[in-house]
DNA sequence: TCCCAGGGGCCGA
DNA sequence: TCGGCCCATGGG
């Protein structure tokens, strides 16, 4: 029977620690929350660039970046895609970040207000409770969904919220098991199950139903 | 040239 | 509730 962690141990032998976004200061998990939004749909490579242009400009502070024109900052975040809505979302969550001290609520009431925000879904609040505030909350991602059901642990049709309750009831709520695990599933997504899968070379491929 | 990337809001059925 | 559409740049 396969189970999740056995496919994240196979995923650590095969790619080893991914090193997302360490947490050491404030400064950083304002930075990874900006990378959350900026990332939508989008490859981390455009978002890099952008961060680097914020940092230049000196905006990677909620204070800073309520204050800047959304128009401005649309131009800078140009890279990332979808640059005036992301804009606009920057300063929503900034603004909201300000008044609100998500430091000090639990995951649940914490997941509960980031699903508030507009522009915050569901990824994006989990990604930003995981990998901003350390707090064990499963990342569900399309590739998720794809790995999983091709490997027959999921429907592919399953909602959200079911995949995440599949990978929290059955992996041991561990704040950096659900990181790395996240990162891994990126990884393996980019590397071998594709939208067109790389089948052949897949070191998953005895365990998994979906051959192709 | 076409496809896809670490999604989410909105709207109509 | 759910499918379809829109948002948009950059790299392979």
């Amino acid at each position: 029977m396969l189970t999740p962690k056995h496919v994240f141990d196979r995923l650590f032998e095969n790619f080893g620690n991914q090193h997302w976004w360490p947490v050491s200061s404030e400064n950083e998990q304002f930075e990874i929350i900006i990378g959350a939004i900026l990332t939508q749909n989008t490859s981390w490579k455009n978002v890099e660039k952008v961060l680097e242009t914020l940092k230049k400009e000196g905006l990677i502070h909620p204070e800073k970046m309520i204050e800047i024109q959304t128009k401005k900052l649309a131009e800078l975040i140009r890279p990332s895609g979808y640059y005036n809505q992301k804009a606009e979302r920057l300063k929503i969550v900034s603004q909201f970040l300000l008044e609100n001290d998500l430091a000090a609520m639990g995951v649940e009431w914490m997941r509960k207000k980031l699903l508030e925000i507009k522009g915050v879904g569901p990824e994006t609040a989990d990604s930003i409770i995981l990998y901003a505030f350390n707090k064990p909350s499963f990342v569900v991602d399309l590739y998720t969904k794809r790995i999983f059901s091709r490997l027959g642990l999921i429907n592919n049709n399953s909602s959200y919220n079911e995949v995440k309750q599949f990978f929290e009831t059955n992996l041991e709520k561990d704040v950096e098991l659900f990181q790395e695990f996240h990162a891994l599933i990126v990884e393996h997504a980019k590397s071998f199950c594709k939208k067109k899968p790389d089948c052949e070379n897949c070191f998953l491929r005895k365990n998994c139903k979906k051959l192709i």
